[in-house]
DNA sequence: AGAATTACCTGAGCGC
DNA sequence: TGCGCTCAGGTAATTC
């Protein structure tokens, strides 16, 4: 489940590889997904050169000069790297060819990934306007945070995964942030104190950083530019025993959501 | 306005 | 062996 460390180091694997580079072909087999993918992008990009790529929250950003090609990794997206010959397999639904010979293909299963393009302001498209400020700039204090959190009487955990109030916090880090805070995700947002919010701000923070930094220096197979981390100190492991105090690990549903946090350690 | 619920999709795991 | 069920979860749309 791809959330904003794996969107980074994806971005990071796919930008030395492909910025400067023409797109030569656009190969459509499944564009049935969140949103239908649409067919002109076989006649728009072939041409067209990246010129960047850029991320906002969990979506990525091709910038083509005369427009963007935007990706979200949904659930179970991913992206490989492969030498323009490899025959697709089950769910490769998209291949992106370049004239360096590079195959940039879209693996989907569940389809809840989006694979779209547009022009102009990249800020003002439908799926960009309303995402909150990135975790890892500056926007995002414990001020920001304490602000955001007023008034609202729903759960935390429930709030810091709501993009609009923050980019990129998915139900991994979540779960990872708020047991490293000490701050139970069951709290109701409005009761954190300022001194709260600034901590929690700094963790989430933290938190991805080092999710990036695992990513950026794990070995991974040749064509794989995504990443998948897999020792987390709560999520998915209710009914263990907590790290940091032994006692039994809670298994909660937030939001439909599964959560996990220490009666003990969080507060 | 904020909170809760639903839809989208497929594979894995489980009980029978 | 296989059927039916539940769960995994990002996000937008819908409803209250």
């Amino acid at each position: 489940m791809p959330e904003l460390p794996e969107v980074e180091v994806t971005r990071r694997r796919l930008e030395p590889e492909l910025v400067g580079r023409n797109f030569t072909e656009v190969v459509l087999r499944v564009t049935k997904l969140r949103l239908p993918v649409p067919v002109e992008l076989a006649r728009i990009l072939p041409g067209l050169a990246v010129r960047g790529i850029e991320r906002r929250g969990k979506y990525l950003l091709f910038d083509c000069g005369h427009g963007w090609l935007l990706i979200h990794l949904g659930m179970t997206g991913f992206l490989r790297l492969l030498r323009s010959s490899t025959p697709p397999g089950k769910h490769d639904h998209l291949d992106f060819i370049f004239d360096g010979g590079q195959l940039l293909r879209f693996h989907d299963p569940r389809k809840f990934g989006i694979v779209t393009w547009f022009t102009g302001d990249p800020q003002e498209h439908p799926l960009l306007v309303n995402i909150g400020p990135e975790p890892l700039t500056d926007a995002f204090t414990g001020e920001y945070l304490f602000t955001a959190t007023r008034k609202r009487n729903g759960a935390l955990k429930q709030l810091i995964m709501d993009s609009s109030v923050v980019a990129g916090v998915g139900n991994i880090y979540a779960n990872e942030a708020l047991f490293h805070s000490g701050i139970r995700p069951d709290r109701g947002a409005g009761t954190l104190t300022v001194q709260e919010c600034t901590l929690l701000a700094s963790v989430i923070r933290t938190v991805l950083e080092e999710s990036i930094g695992e990513g950026s220096t794990c070995r991974v197979a040749e064509d794989t530019v995504a990443y998948y981390p897999q020792n987390f100190t709560v999520y998915g492991r209710g009914g263990e025993q907590c790290s940091s105090c032994g006692s039994r690990l809670e298994e909660i549903r937030l939001g439909n959501r599964s959560t996990v946090f220490c009666r003990i350690c969080q507060v």
